[in-house]
DNA sequence: CACTCTTA
DNA sequence: TAAGAGTGG
């Protein structure tokens, strides 16, 4: 399984933050904010992002200090979120990749903790529980700081990539290698991190190997993706292999007597996503610093003092960089 | 997901 | 050399 796999296939390159300067980037929401609950929040005691009545708003403070990254290189960050409601056709392989993650997840907590299953139980609950707060109270402080948000029709990660494709947006900001499988043209990795942002380029990477789009999803399926566990013995070397001599998917498992389950569809689900062209954003950005102060300290109750030095980087970047004329 | 170690 | 398993973050 993995899709770091496709990492080995992809052209990478070391970029300057200079060089993204009045850029536009489409973040995946989802993504990004799974950086900061698994960072963040894992290595603080239990609690001290939750609020009186016990909703964990550990992802306000992830935004807050995150935002000013962006601002104060002057890149315009677009938040794509998930839809809710997916298509019929990609049900059937949504519910597979549910259903998996939710097994890693209740597996993992397992693992860690060596807790029975009541306590197995709690946890899955209270991890759905959070998602909801999350994705809630990141819309709402994101709207306060005037910073677009799109909702996505079904992934995320689809959504920004094709906006990407179509122009909308300079790049994808994504920590998933799914990016390029979804044909975003450029997509930057490590844009949160203390280092250089990582660039990936798509058409090098077909260029490199010689590979169509279609191909490189066949690769990725024979590798194993998000929605299909690969071919047994199959990683990067031998799926470029296969599809190349024998041109796609089908007559790579035709030639290794294998079958992936829902194939045609997660190929879809790549080449094909639920995407729409109506994602309108205004990238002149006014926030109400008042109004996201109070919504984060007082509404949700988290402490001032976890937020202050956020918003103060936020306020000076937005005036630095002439991103905000203030409304 | 990255890094490292083990195995074929 | 390639793939998989394991672990830490």
């Amino acid at each position: 399984m993995g899709n770091a796999d496709i990492r080995s296939l992809a052209a990478l390159s070391e970029v300057e933050f200079g060089d993204l300067a009045g850029s536009i980037v489409a973040v995946d929401a989802h993504n990004w904010l799974y950086r900061y609950l698994t960072t963040t929040v894992k290595f603080t005691r239990d609690g001290a992002y939750t609020t009186s009545d016990g909703r964990e708003v550990a992802n306000l403070i992830g935004v807050v200090q995150g935002l000013p990254k962006f601002f104060e290189h002057d890149i315009t960050p677009v938040f794509v979120f998930d839809g809710g409601v997916t298509e019929l056709k990609t049900d059937e392989v949504d519910e597979r990749r549910e259903q998996r993650e939710r097994y890693e997840a209740e597996l993992a907590e397992a693992k860690e903790s060596g807790e029975d299953s009541a306590r197995i139980a709690t946890l899955e609950s209270r991890t759905q529980r959070l998602t909801d707060t999350i994705h809630e109270t990141t819309r709402g402080l994101l709207e306060r700081l005037d910073v677009p948000i799109i909702e996505a029709p079904a992934e995320g990660e689809a959504q920004a990539a094709h906006m990407a494709r179509q122009g909308q947006v300079d790049y994808v900001g994504s920590e998933d290698y799914d990016a390029l499988l979804l044909g975003a043209p450029y997509t930057l990795r490590q844009l949160t991190s203390k280092g250089n942002p990582e660039l990936m380029d798509f058409e090098a990477t077909l260029a490199e190997h010689d590979l169509t789009w279609e191909q490189l999803v066949d690769i990725g399926l024979l590798m194993g993706t998000d929605f299909n566990d690969g071919i047994d013995g199959v990683g990067p070397k031998t799926a470029v292999k296969l599809v190349r001599e024998h041109g796609d998917l089908w007559g790579a498992l035709d030639a290794r007597d294998a079958y992936i389950d829902g194939a045609e569809l997660i190929r879809e689900l790549f080449l094909h996503p639920d995407v729409t062209d109506d994602a309108a954003f205004d990238t002149d950005i006014h926030p109400d610093m008042d109004a996201a102060r109070t919504y984060v300290t007082e509404e949700w109750e988290v402490p001032a003092d976890e937020v202050a030095r956020g918003f103060e980087r936020i306020e000076e970047s937005l005036v630095q960089t002439g991103l905000d004329q203030w409304g």
